[in-house]
DNA sequence: CGAACCTTTGATCATACTCAAATGCTGTGG
DNA sequence: CCACAGCATTTGAGTATGATCAAAGGTTCG
């Protein structure tokens, strides 16, 4: 990862002055009712509105929230990827997870206050993020009652797939790490009705994907390739195509 | 893991009784002023002691909390160890912590109210866990200032900590990663002032660590005793003693 | 057009797994 | 109290998964 500038609250204020102007309310936002406050939005748009203070474009690469620095404010992710990712002493880096339209900017914000966090958020993809402050979405999040109880689905989905990330990086072969992360970001944009048929455009590169799975570059493609050749996967353009969707899943659970 | 069942109901009933009659008040507990109420433990004893709904001993590898149910209760380690483990589809078990006495049986519970669970947990040891209603504590947790900093520092600890595992499993050899589980809990055990010099007691099997770092029985038993040949540790009667914390330390990080 | 990075492929190597068997430890029931 | 079952630990030999290193195309972008 090169290194670039985070967005300076310069920009950040300009950005604010635009949306008071121009930005459409959250009403019709395409992505919030697949978010943590879709019941908010539901029973009351207003609200989510009020509430939001910016919304920033990030480029590429970005940095969205770093490393060892607390966060004021809870983001939103309203369009492109983005990485969650924390390096080690040992100056390795380890992706922690990919973000996708809809997702909180991490979620544990909620629960660690402004503590520093133990990790960094980058844009993957050119991306906007809606900014909130922390206290206030986290007292509406848990204060009525629906919401609350989605809040809390959510925060059981995050902390079920973390927790199955951890036991698959433990003790699946590759192949099958490979499988399940291929499947679980088309469960997840097919949720956001973001795939396109039986495929998905696929932003992140080899690199990327190692130090998410704790493989190599050149091992990543080795594993992908073969898959290509099994004719369970196709990949152009930056975008993948399932073609044996149970064959994937099988692979994934270690099944072969 | 040999199947046990779980306290019945009944004896929880009998356990809450005698509570009544002849368990001491949170006060004086020796793990209180380490747990994530320690704030409100002294400011206000009395009201965790009231909150407290009952007190319950386990055997080892009993049950505490099982996978795929809901609690309704948050339970704080009284004394004793406990394994939080999961069970894989392709029937495979991943230990994913081991709790300490002060420690949370799952933190998570705070977040994710009373959804099914992730994940299991038991005792590792003999073992007592003191049981609360899960809605007040977390109203209790969240609602004075200074307690709501020491929940949000815990919660932040608790991710910190979580996603580093996550990085090593990844990126780390066998070495490092048992290396850095030895000095993790050595860490957390001389904290609560339940070190022993400098060494601990030691319960967890060589299975158990295997399930918890990714590895095999052998190879941690290769490990360890080429740690041990090193002259870095020595183990007797379940109790490990560190002999050379530095190096320990550096093997950890991969200077080695 | 060139630089930088991603991808692919090949050859080689080591880490960690598998399988197996021997030994030790612990608790249980006869 | 001993015998036995069941599990944990140790060790060894053989193996494969995935790492390392290197080099050559392909992209993308300035």
């Amino acid at each position: 990862m090169t290194d670039s500038r985070s967005k300076s609250s310069n920009s950040l204020l300009i950005e604010k002055e635009r949306r008071r102007n121009s930005l459409p309310d959250c009403t019709y936002c395409p992505n919030a009712k697949f978010g943590i406050y879709s019941t908010t939005q539901k029973s009351n748009p207003e609200l989510v509105s009020q509430l939001r203070t910016s919304v920033v474009m990030y480029q590429s690469d970005q940095i969205i929230l770093k490393q060892g620095e607390p966060s004021k404010q809870f983001g939103s992710l309203r369009s492109g990827w983005a990485i969650v990712h924390k390096t080690l002493e040992n100056g390795r880096r380890h992706i922690l997870a990919f973000l996708l339209p809809g997702d909180a900017v991490v979620l544990d914000l909620l629960a660690i206050g402004s503590n520093p966090l133990p990790y960094s958020v980058n844009a993957l993809t050119p991306a906007s993020v809606c900014w909130f402050p922390t206290e206030r979405i986290s007292h509406l999040l848990r204060h009525e009652k629906e919401q609350r109880r989605e809040t809390q689905f959510w925060m059981s989905y995050y902390v079920s797939t973390f927790s199955l990330r951890t036991s698959m990086i433990g003790h699946s072969t590759a192949t099958a790490r490979l499988a399940e992360f291929i499947l679980e970001l088309f469960t997840r944009l097919r949720y956001r009705n973001l795939t396109k048929g039986d495929g998905y455009e696929f932003p992140p590169t080899q690199p990327q994907i190692a130090d998410c799975l704790g493989l190599t570059p050149a091992y990543v493609s080795m594993t992908m390739s073969s898959l290509r050749k099994r004719g369970i996967l196709e990949i152009h353009d930056r975008t993948i195509k399932i073609l044996d969707e149970r064959e994937l899943y099988k692979i994934a659970n270690g099944q072969n």
